[in-house]
DNA sequence: GTAAGCTTTTACCAATCGGTCAAATATCGG
DNA sequence: CCGATATTTGACCGATTGGTAAAAGCTTAC
């Protein structure tokens, strides 16, 4: 029998990478939307198009699978604050923090649906990430946000509950959605309620961190 | 064999009510971190510190207690928004409603996190109760809010996004509890968090509100 | 074409799942 | 104390779970 992916070629062949990749599109639909536990392997490789064994043979466990999906995940997640720059304008780049969280929310929904559902019940496979690197990028961009508000470029403010804020706000657009849809009813058809929560949102930040900015 | 619930007496036994209550607080334990699919009656039954049939003596079927758990918790949901009231100051009103909704975050976070749970995973089992009473409930209050703005006591804004907001911000300390630990550290051992993010949070949508409203 | 390696399938396994059953036991009114 | 009823238990069931073994089928370099 052969070894998938590692084989002694080193060299990963094009169905390999073809395969792999559908069965990570398939396990996305399937963790976002039932937690890792409640998602099965028959589930995923049905979802891919494929036997169970055979999605086996590319990844040896459930487990391997949701690992790499986390990663990925926690990668593309990190990047918006990355961008997050302290040479910038604060309110350019706070603003467009809040419209790249959004536009997240709104084109990879599932992604970060995945993400809350770990987090959600209680982090066990990313707890480590969640206390080094990711903590470190936040005390980092905290730290930014301060010297804005110390030189008076905007409102003081506690950074660490603005940055949970933008978070929590933007995220809860894709997250919530299935209640947020509920809520606004047949109005929400199309996506107008991204472009409408972008204003709203824009609003909120940017007149509460100006509103005592120059005092 | 007997009938547990509902038996020919019509009355619940004093017995009846302490294992259900017993039940009904593990399987908020369980439920609430593990999701609904990943969670097992076997899991509940050990929390609550009773064999599987026993539990099942109580409550029929797994579904059973999840149902009545949901329905607990909608109702608690749906208390602080009703209490929104139109003759009172926007200021004021706003304020407590924020200061309610994390109250519960802090007080009460498996039951934020059983919503969250269920929502996220497209709210299978309560699809009609936000479409109905939820929806009816925001609707209401969202005139409450607009009334207010044309009449120049707040900011104009879209009072739907307002209340997502408000929603979104105060569950992110109960639903992403483990990622606001991770993030703040040993800073946050204690409870001082949820008054931090209280503060922060008032003077956001406070501030956010107030900016316009006198022109 | 053919051999070596890559991919897929069929059949299967032990463990766990939600749930049942009947017998054993505890409780309580009289 | 007794009988009736309420509660608890252990043994069990079929279905589903994550995962394996081995052989069959397919590609590809030569």
């Amino acid at each position: 029998m052969a070894v998938p992916r590692a084989a002694k070629t080193q060299r990963r062949t094009r169905i390999q990478e073809e395969k792999e990749e559908r069965i990570l599109d398939a396990a996305l639909d399937v963790f976002s939307s039932n937690g890792f536990r409640g998602s099965t392997i028959d589930q995923i490789a049905e979802a891919a198009g494929m036997s169970k064994p055979n999605l086996l043979y590319y990844f040896r466990t459930k487990e391997a699978i949701h690992r790499q999906l986390i990663d990925r995940v926690l990668f593309t997640w990190l990047e918006p604050l990355q961008a997050f720059d302290a040479e910038g304008r604060p309110e350019s780049e706070i603003r467009s923090y809040i419209r790249r969280k959004l536009e997240m929310a709104r084109d990879f929904p599932r992604e970060s649906r995945l993400f809350a559902n770990e987090v959600l019940q209680g982090a066990p496979h990313i707890e480590d990430e969640l206390k080094g690197p990711l903590k470190e990028l936040v005390d980092e961009k905290a730290e930014v946000i301060r010297t804005w508000a110390r030189a008076g470029k905007i409102a003081k403010c506690d950074p660490y509950h603005l940055i949970f804020s933008i978070w929590s706000t933007t995220q809860h657009y894709a997250d919530f959605d299935v209640q947020v849809r509920a809520v606004l009813g047949q109005a929400s058809a199309g996506e107008g309620r991204f472009e409408d929560a972008a204003r709203f949102l824009e609003q909120l930040f940017m007149d509460g961190l100006r509103a005592r900015a120059g005092k």
